[in-house]
DNA sequence: CACCCCACCTGCGTGC
DNA sequence: TGCACGCAGGTGGGGT
């Protein structure tokens, strides 16, 4: 479900309404999410207020009053929202934290991925000392993208996934972007120019940032924190839509699939290179 | 080190 | 109707 752009919606519904609420209490149940703190672990939220809500990459950090941070992941299908306590739960809830203002913090999650972890202050998660550097972040720049990505092999849409280097790209928003700058997605990420990591970053900027406008995007089961739909779906060009034309030109776009995920490109708009770059520049001068 | 594969889960759509 | 299978927005551990 949630890429960057959902994670930051939800975090700025939530910001609204959860900063200066204190949880009365906090219920857990006994199902394993792919990481999550203990019942006793988590009762250290009780009787804590929220002072503020910070994202990194696709993390939701929740911060209390007395220097704790919630960590939370939402993994596939994690969704987070307020429900007023005389609202029946709907199934797969994990997490409930009543607050003082009648409402309940509702963590929802079929398939438990997502991960639910409370530090103790002056504790950095472990978690986040993996993320790469944040889209708008000003030390991420084309002559920073081409030093990480000098020498390596693996397709460009595998790098953009990998939030070691950008953070909260995911497999929707990689596809999108690619699309967006033309670049074939099994591009060894190391023949990719500076002007053209250029276009890449403006590209991922410019789609993250118009995703969060909409509202993230629901393919089948995200919402923001009041159960509102994403739309960015209505603005996706290729993911999801193998078999259908291109917007641009067309062509019938394909899937395919790298690193175990699918893939959704235009063969037209995202031609292959055959030819690496210097073999490219010496056919056109012979020819020229 | 770089990279890929797979497990971790449940639910839904499709085709037989 | 029922069942088997493939697929789904993420991550990190382990293998090559």
């Amino acid at each position: 479900m949630p890429e960057l752009p959902e994670v930051e919606v939800i975090r700025r519904g939530l910001a609204k309404k959860l900063i200066g609420q204190t949880f009365r209490e906090v219920c857990r149940n006994d199902q394993r999410l792919r990481r999550q703190s203990e019942a006793p672990a988590l009762a250290g939220l009780v009787g804590r207020t929220v002072s503020r809500l910070t994202r990194r990459g696709k993390y939701l950090l929740i911060h209390l009053d007395d220097g704790q941070t919630f960590l939370v992941h939402l993994g596939m299908t994690g969704r987070l929202f307020l429900l007023p306590a005389a609202c029946p739960l709907p199934s797969h809830v994990h997490l409930l934290l009543e607050c003082q203002s009648g409402q309940r913090l509702i963590y929802q999650d079929v398939r438990r991925f997502g991960q639910l972890i409370l530090y103790p202050a002056g504790v950095t998660p472990a978690e986040l000392r993996q993320v790469g550097l944040e889209p708008w972040s000003r030390r991420l720049t084309p002559e920073w993208l081409a030093q990480k990505s000098a020498g390596r092999t693996r397709p460009i849409k595998n790098f953009l996934l990998d939030g070691r280097f950008i953070a909260g790209i995911g497999n929707i928003y990689a596809s999108e972007i690619l699309f967006a700058v033309g670049l074939h997605p099994q591009k060894p990420v190391g023949q990719i120019s500076l002007m053209e990591w250029a276009a890449v970053l403006q590209a991922c900027r410019r789609i993250l940032a118009r995703a969060i406008r909409a509202g993230g995007t629901t393919i089948a089961n995200f919402a923001d924190c009041e159960g509102q739909a994403g739309l960015f779906a209505l603005q996706l060009q290729v993911y999801g839509r193998a078999g259908e034309p291109c917007p641009v030109c067309g062509t019938s776009i394909e899937r395919l699939v790298l690193a175990g995920r699918s893939t959704f490109w235009c063969p037209r708009c995202q031609p292959a290179t055959l030819a690496t770059p210097t073999e490219g520049r010496n056919y056109q001068s012979v020819r020229g």
